[in-house]
DNA sequence: AAAATACTGAAGTATTCACTTGACTATTTC
DNA sequence: GAAATAGTCAAGTGAATACTTCAGTATTTT
């Protein structure tokens, strides 16, 4: 999954939700099977198959199978999509939140 | 709306929208009307206002009325929550993402 | 005062979402 | 080779979501 080709809708909506963020923080620590990766979750083995894919689909997780055993780990690509929006994003705000900012000191010494 | 009270679960839910991004960048340039925001989007008032309430919700966007114009903007609240997200994690993630590098760089050696 | 403007509220609808169950397929372990 | 393990597939369910329509309610404008 190239970092270029995350789809920014997907990307928010797999941060959405807590047991998906919860399953990257626990990948964040290390590799885990999918068993592993649910045990602490409380759901069933199919929900967490579905999250890993969504996260899979949008560069948050990368996944490998060896025998019966899936491996999942956590993948930089949507991270680093997440940033880059963030970036764009962050200067167009912050000027217009600087001139309000100047506007609100503006109308205080008025 | 103060940062701390954000809730990232609502908050990525609203940037997942691309209706309500494509606003985010309309009030980044400046303060508008409920009507203005919703004239380029093709919905009804009655859906941007729904919108807006959402992104008033998670600190990305204030509206106040006078008359009968309700005046929108954007907040910074949201976004600083989104960055504070991000700064917690990418300590936690590139951590494990070094250490991932590190091991498939020693994988190559063998 | 009448007409136009700028929303607001309640209710409905189609779709998506998170999750489940239950049957199934590979792969190990004993 | 039988039993346990690890995951997969297809189908279904209830709740949430992004809309809509239609009937208001304030405010301006003329």
């Amino acid at each position: 999954m190239s970092d270029s080709k995350i789809n920014i809708d997907r990307l928010f909506h797999a941060l959405g939700d807590p047991t998906r963020r919860a399953m990257l923080d626990r990948l964040s620590q290390g590799p885990v099977s999918v068993s592993a990766l649910a045990a602490p979750l409380g759901i069933t083995l199919t929900a967490v198959a579905q999250h890993l894919q969504i996260l899979e689909e949008c560069g948050l997780a990368r996944t490998e199978k060896l025998g019966r055993v899936r491996t999942c780990r956590i993948e930089s690509a949507g991270f680093n999509a997440l940033e880059q929006w963030i970036r764009n994003h962050r200067t167009l705000w912050e000027r217009r939140l600087d001139r309000l900012g100047a506007f609100l000191a503006e109308e205080d010494e008025a």
